[in-house]
DNA sequence: GTCTATAATCAGATAGAC
DNA sequence: GTCTATCTGATTATAGAC
């Protein structure tokens, strides 16, 4: 990846302008604009041109910040993985199995509803080969499931949860929970709904995770705290 | 959909050559190749020349036989649809809900295996906001979850299986099955492995029949009959 | 830093010889 | 029925004025 994207992602749009916030508010206008492109044309479906009409901005500044179309859809896709990348870091076996992937099942399912379209530019990247973030997926990723993997299945050694495969479950968590944004048209479209309300919402999360726990043996953690949805 | 390809669809090199063979074998050549290239790069990625190449025929044919590159794609589509469309054609009330979800569950499973590209010419379709396919799903495709989750439902109200919505645990029958077609990248580099064994898939299947079931409340049915992978 | 005009390339489609 | 050559339009990228 190419990244040192995150450096230049803020102060859009705040009083006058210091040196640099004329490109930030562009930077960020761009990448938005595309990343709502790509989502819904693909790479090559999407043209540098309706980018620029979506931003706002002429296209030939779209060259000027990224020189290229494929860097931009790089910086687009670098976004994005930041968003995937802080989940259960601090995770332990000394944690609660059900209070964990209760958490874990929402913050994915929140993540749906809030950024489908990032979900969606990821989801056509890795299903037509992931050419860009293979590397990505090698690496860290791997080393992501590999290590909540170990913890899941101590958790099942030590029977406080279901004996079950800890990969395969991390995929029924990614899959399920992804669906709701990758495949929401058609999602929308048999639940005869116009967009997800709140309400629906919260009744997808809470039947994953539900469904989710039973699969694993345990039972639904009492809500000690609020829940930030 | 415009259909009318399945009356075509046989007679590929048998024999010497009758009426319409040339045409057939050209036809389902064309047919794969664009299913490769279409799961391979999506729609606007694919060029009729690289289609061509892979079913060693010159571009100007495709265009002889399909007329547009728009007509070819909707060939394609149409073609999966009808690989979609038998499933639990003939469920009804009586039957043993472990039994159907399993045999569900497992067919869903072997259909990703065998034909991952068409699922993922099917996944990118419905990403990119079902254009060619939404009046699809919200008839044949609607009816057909709005039957199975009645069937679901009176299982529930019986006290047959838990009490799970029925709609979304086909929604999640669906993602976690589909997950090893359209992400067969992501799950084969973080498995380390370079293709999906014999053995990987019988893995998975077990897995996943095992899990829904027991998010239903229910346990892995006998094995009566030798299973059909 | 921004925009207009244009160059260079490539894709889908077609005409017409075989 | 098949293939070569070509047309037409669209797209990425850039040059250069402001």
């Amino acid at each position: 990846m190419t990244s040192s994207a995150s450096s230049r992602r803020n102060g859009a749009r705040r009083g006058p302008y210091k040196p640099g916030q004329i490109r930030d508010r562009n930077f960020q206008l761009i990448i938005d604009a595309a990343e709502y492109e790509f989502a819904r044309h693909g790479y090559h479906g999407t043209s540098t041109q309706k980018i620029a009409d979506r931003a706002g901005i002429a296209k030939a500044n779209i060259h000027y910040y990224f020189n290229s179309k494929s860097n931009l859809y790089l910086e687009v896709l670098d976004n994005i993985i930041s968003l995937w990348n802080d989940f259960l870091d601090d995770v332990s076996v000394e944690d609660d199995p059900a209070e964990v992937l209760d958490k874990f099942v929402r913050r994915k399912v929140a993540l749906s509803f809030s950024h489908p379209q990032a979900s969606r530019v990821f989801a056509v990247e890795i299903i037509q080969g992931a050419p860009h973030i293979k590397e990505y997926i090698r690496t860290r990723m791997r080393k992501w499931v590999t290590e909540k993997a170990g913890v899941l299945r101590q958790w099942s050694a030590e029977g406080r949860m279901a004996d079950i495969d800890p990969v395969h479950l991390i995929f029924l968590i990614w899959s399920s929970t992804q669906h709701y944004a990758d495949f929401e048209t058609q999602v929308l479209t048999i639940l005869n709904r116009k967009d997800f309300d709140a309400n629906t919402q919260r009744q997808v999360a809470d039947f994953l995770s539900a469904t989710i726990l039973r699969a694993c043996g345990l039972s639904t953690p009492a809500p000690l705290s609020p829940r930030t949805s």
